[in-house]
DNA sequence: GAATAGATCCGC
DNA sequence: CGGATCTATTCA
């Protein structure tokens, strides 16, 4: 990929819509994370109080608050006390969902980070990167990208509740 | 206060 | 398949 391939930074709109059409819609999109730049792979959809996979499934809390804000910033949490997970909140405020970002390609080396714990251990996401705008940081976006490619549907990974829906999403292959 | 489950990853 | 490792949330 080419970086004038990278063109338009995704907008607040982008994310204010269907949790399930934004993850869909970001794979093959480029997050931008300081010096590193990846190809969205693979992502899952976590979507309002009514879904029992979602961290919001018994109301806001402290931790949770931020998906009950506006869409476009980011979600990060500690997961199993070791690594942590990257989530973009999406849909109308008081509407708590996001989209967890659960594979990337990074663009210069072609590294595969295949799992949410994986790209944060990777590029160094924190606590400290929570609840931050992806639309208006400095160094932490996500923009358009000319790739396209098919994606499948299969159940979420790694939940108890909720399996049945079909709300994660893989990119088959990529072509320019 | 104490108990417990958890959107993971790695090594055996 | 179990261990690492810890915190947010729930329950008493």
């Amino acid at each position: 990929m080419l970086s004038s391939d990278i063109n338009q930074r995704l907008d607040r709109e982008f994310f204010t819509r269907s949790t399930v059409v934004v993850a869909q819609e970001l794979l093959g999109k480029v997050l931008k994370f300081y010096n590193y730049y990846g190809i969205i792979i693979e992502t899952e959809a976590y979507v309002g109080q009514d879904d029992p996979a979602c961290h919001a499934a018994r109301g806001k809390t402290k931790r949770t608050s931020i998906m009950y804000g506006e869409a476009g910033y980011s979600y990060v949490y500690l997961i199993y006390g070791i690594y942590y997970c990257l989530n973009i909140v999406t849909e109308n405020v008081n509407f708590p969902a996001a989209v967890l970002i659960r594979g990337l390609q990074l663009t210069d080396n072609k590294q595969l980070l295949n799992g949410p714990g994986k790209i944060c251990r990777e590029l160094g996401i924190n606590k400290t990167h929570n609840s931050l705008d992806l639309i208006n940081h400095p160094n932490f976006a996500v923009f358009n990208a000319n790739i396209s490619f098919e994606h499948m549907s299969t159940p979420r990974i790694g939940i108890s509740k909720g399996k049945e829906k079909l709300w994660r999403f893989v990119v088959l292959n990529q072509h320019n």
